[in-house]
DNA sequence: TAGGCCATCTGGTCCT
DNA sequence: AGGACCAGATGGCCTA
């Protein structure tokens, strides 16, 4: 690669600075290295998540439409103190809020908790 | 082979 | 001015 290389980089008063292409390379850097640790904060949430079956890997949707729902499902096990099944029990969290969470879905699902399915099983 | 998921690069915008 | 954050583009890998 030409590392004298040069790239625009406007700035919000329209005027383009030249950015060198070290610059650039270290901004790349930077960038992969604040991903990386948005990647092992997903992985550490991941953990978190009950699955079925036991160590299936979740993608970053998943883990965070999940990680929604299962705080859901926590929250309706305070509420009722009910260990087994305790979203049939509550208004606010009677659907499973798992994978499919696009916004113009219709909620064509039984009233029944991903996880209280889960921990069914177990 | 198509579709889903991901990492990386890049440029724009915001913040200190 | 420099760094952080964000979203779009792109290409690679994997699985049904």
């Amino acid at each position: 690669m030409n590392r004298n290389r040069r790239t625009t980089h406007s700035t919000e008063s329209g005027r383009d600075v030249q950015m060198s292409f070290d610059q650039r390379l270290q901004a790349n850097a930077r960038e992969r290295y604040r991903t990386h640790s948005v990647n092992s904060a997903f992985n550490n949430l991941r953990q978190l998540i009950p699955t079925e079956p036991r160590n299936r890997k979740l993608s970053k949707i998943e883990t965070l439409r999940l990680a929604k729902s299962y705080i859901s499902h926590l929250i309706a096990v305070l509420v009722t103190g009910n260990g087994q099944r305790p979203c049939v029990d509550t208004i606010g969290h009677q659907r499973s809020e798992g994978l499919s969470e696009q916004p113009d879905e219709p909620p064509a699902r039984p009233p029944i908790c991903t996880f209280c399915v889960t921990f069914d099983k177990s």
